[in-house]
This record gives C-alpha cells, structure tokens and sequence, in this order.
DNA sequence: TTGTTTTTTGACCATCTGGTAAATAAGATT
DNA sequence: AATCTTATTTACCAGATGGTCAAAAAACAA
C-alpha cells in the first residue's frame, strides 16, 4: 500500500476539482483575490455555490492550490538554465522559454502579477522558499560566466528581472496590446527580445 | 469672468478632495477597483463614508478621478521624445525618465498595472484616445530613425513595449523585489537599462 | 434489490458593501 | 447676532458575499 491516509479520488471528484480551478483561474486572474467572487467562479464552472464548497474548505484554499500550482510550471525555465551549456544560447532559450509562457499560460501570468501587485500576502512564502535560492543559484551562474568573460559584463540579477518584465508584459498586458491594434505580437517579440539580449550579451 | 458655471472649490473642499484621492491611491493601487473598498478609503483618508460620497458621487468617480489624473503624467515621458534630438540619447532618456516615475510614482504605475492587468475596463477609452495616437506618432519617430541608420534595426513598437516593461517592473513587482533582498534596485537598473538599450540601439 | 457512501441542492445566515436621507454642526456673510 | 451656506455625522437600507446545514438525489457496492 503506497498511501496510508488518504484514499485515491474518484472520477467524478478528478472532473469537479478540474472544473472548479479552471473556473477559478479565469475569475482570479482577471479580478484578483478579492475582487473575485465564489458566485462568480460557480458560475464560470457550471456547479452550484455549496458545491464548489464541497470540494474546497473555502475560497482561499482555492486561490492557494492555484499558486501553488503555479509556482512548479513557473520555475521550470528557470531550473532548466545550464551552467554547463553555452552561456549566450542558454540564457536566449530561457527569454523563449518564458515567452512561450506567457503566450501559452496568459491567466497563470496574470494571477502571478495580480498576486505581486496587491504585495504578494498570500504567494510570499513561496517566493521565499522556492523562487528566492533559485534565483541567487542562478544568478550565481551567469556571475561566473561574467567573470569568466564569456558573456558582457551584466548584472545577473537586473538581466533577469529584465528577461522577466519583458516576457511577461505580452501576457499581463495583452488589454493595452489590444487596444493598440499590435499584430501578432509574440512573434514581433520573438525577434525583438532575440536581438535585444543577444546584443547585450555578446562580447 | 472666467467662469460662468461652478464657483471655485474652498479651502476644505480642496483638503479633503486631495485626502480623499491619495487615500484612494493607496487602496486601488493595492487591491484594484473591484477588491478596493470605500470603507478602505474611509479609514485611510480619516473621513467618512458618507463625508467621502459628499465629495465624490461614488466609488467609480473616485476611481475615473484618479486615472485621468495619471494619463497626464504617464504620457509626459513619452511625449518629450523629441525627433529632432540624438536619436539613441533621446530613447535613453525617456527610459530614465519611465524610470524615474517607477520610483516616484509607484502607487501610479500599480493603479495602472492593476487597470490594464483586469481588461482596462475603465481606462481603454483614454487608451484608445491619448495613448495610441501619441504611440503611433512617436513608433513613426523611430522608424524614421532606423530608416536613415541613425539607430540599429529595431521594431519600434517592441522596443517601446521592452521600455515599458523593465521600467514600471519596478514599481509593479516591488513586493517580489523586497523577498529577493535586492539593494537599491532603481540605481542597479538605470546602469543595466543603460548598458542594454544602448548597446542594443547601437548600429 | 438493498444498503451505504458520495454528491448535489435549497434554504438560510452573518457580515460586508456601496449608497441614501435627514438631522446637525461648522463656517462664512451680512 | 442672525442668516445662509457648506460640511459632517448618525442611522439606515438593499443587495452582494462567503459560508453553513440538513435533506435529497446520485452513484456505487453487496
């Protein structure tokens, strides 16, 4: 037996927590923890307010399984950063990587932001306990490739907080984009964002 | 006579409208329009609910206040981008400009964020009547400038977005800035943003 | 089929929220 | 001081919101 306390889910329980956290993920992303609703949520996931409670201890629990869901998909780029493959082509494939992200996983990208902006209550701890020795780990690479003069002479942390705000912007911003009439715009910031960093970069 | 309709506001309509507008600014800013209260509001600026609805007819015209307010300001940079300067000192210059309102005016840029972040419900038209003109025109600018190889060969609508994005990342991620522990990140942004733009401008 | 467990619902509740109305207090004007 | 205008408060209200509970209905197991 592999599991001693907890018995395996059934279908129909599989189908519902489904339903619900993609429900709850369209109305969080666009509202924000508080200015979501749970009658808005039942409604988005076609099951009844009492219902939704069911399966979830409340509207919190909600928000909280999502981030933490979240928080795997969204350091996996960054994990993926080798110190041991080429520094330039290795820090282009994360910029794509995040890039895809955003055009792929717009909602993620937006609960993430809505989170931060409203001074990350409920994600802080995550931060801290996952992204935090991630990001100084990695920092801590592109620092040595600095100094062994195989990339331009960066700041690690700000390139990062730069490969993050540009990549992200197409999905947290994609109202402004909109309004601005911008054709296809991951592909224009594929280009862009290519030549961008690869001129910082190169030597 | 210069005007025929309203007499001008008193001292303590003056006061109190400003109260009220910057208490505002700090919930909107923190919570967004749905999540923001007026009760927030109430506490925040020390007046009373129903003082506060004497001043503004409701929690919308607060909010619409506020976002007039910030368009004048926010397209000011962008604005000063001047076609007949250095090409490359001109762009520069607006992104320490974009900077420097990151870090002025953050409460600002997260009202903003928040606005765009939940579908720009209240603030598309300004968008679609200031913004996107005076973006249009000055896309135009930069265009001009690549076309005689004053500039490198860039997207000009890219490069306003990648402006844009590392710039207000400041002001718009500062809680994940505070649990990274990074020191003093506008003075270690302005010498990265220089480096990168420059050397990506570069012909 | 029957019994048992899981799922769903309907009716409800306390609190919060944006907003109102009337009375009152504070300033300004004469 | 008396009057008139502007500010502020107190007491509300209707609707929304997060959440509960017991009963009904499905689903499942024997």
């Amino acid at each position: 037996m592999t599991d001693t306390t907890e018995k395996k889910p059934s279908r129909i329980q599989v189908r519902n927590r489904h339903l619900i956290l993609n429900a709850a993920l369209d109305v969080f992303s666009m509202h924000g923890f508080r200015g979501a609703t749970l009658d808005q949520i039942s409604e988005a996931s076609g099951l009844s307010k009492p219902n939704i409670l069911y399966y979830f201890s409340g509207k919190e629990e909600i928000h909280v399984t999502l981030l933490n869901q979240l928080m795997a998909n969204w350091l996996d780029p960054l994990i993926a950063l080798d110190k041991d493959g080429d520094p330039t082509e290795e820090i282009l494939s994360y910029v794509m990587r995040k890039l895809d992200m955003a055009r792929d996983l717009p909602r993620e990208s937006r609960l993430f932001a809505n989170e931060i902006l409203q001074g990350a209550p409920r994600i802080s701890m995550h931060l801290e306990r996952d992204l935090k020795p991630l990001f100084e780990d990695k920092c801590g690479v592109i620092q040595t490739w600095v100094n062994e003069g195989k990339i331009a002479d960066v700041d690690p942390q700000h390139l990062v907080f730069s490969i993050w705000s540009t990549t992200q912007h197409y999905a947290d911003f994609d109202a402004q984009l909109t309004v601005l009439k911008v054709e296809d715009p991951v592909n224009g910031a594929r280009r862009h964002l290519d030549m961008m960093f690869r001129s910082l970069l190169a030597v």
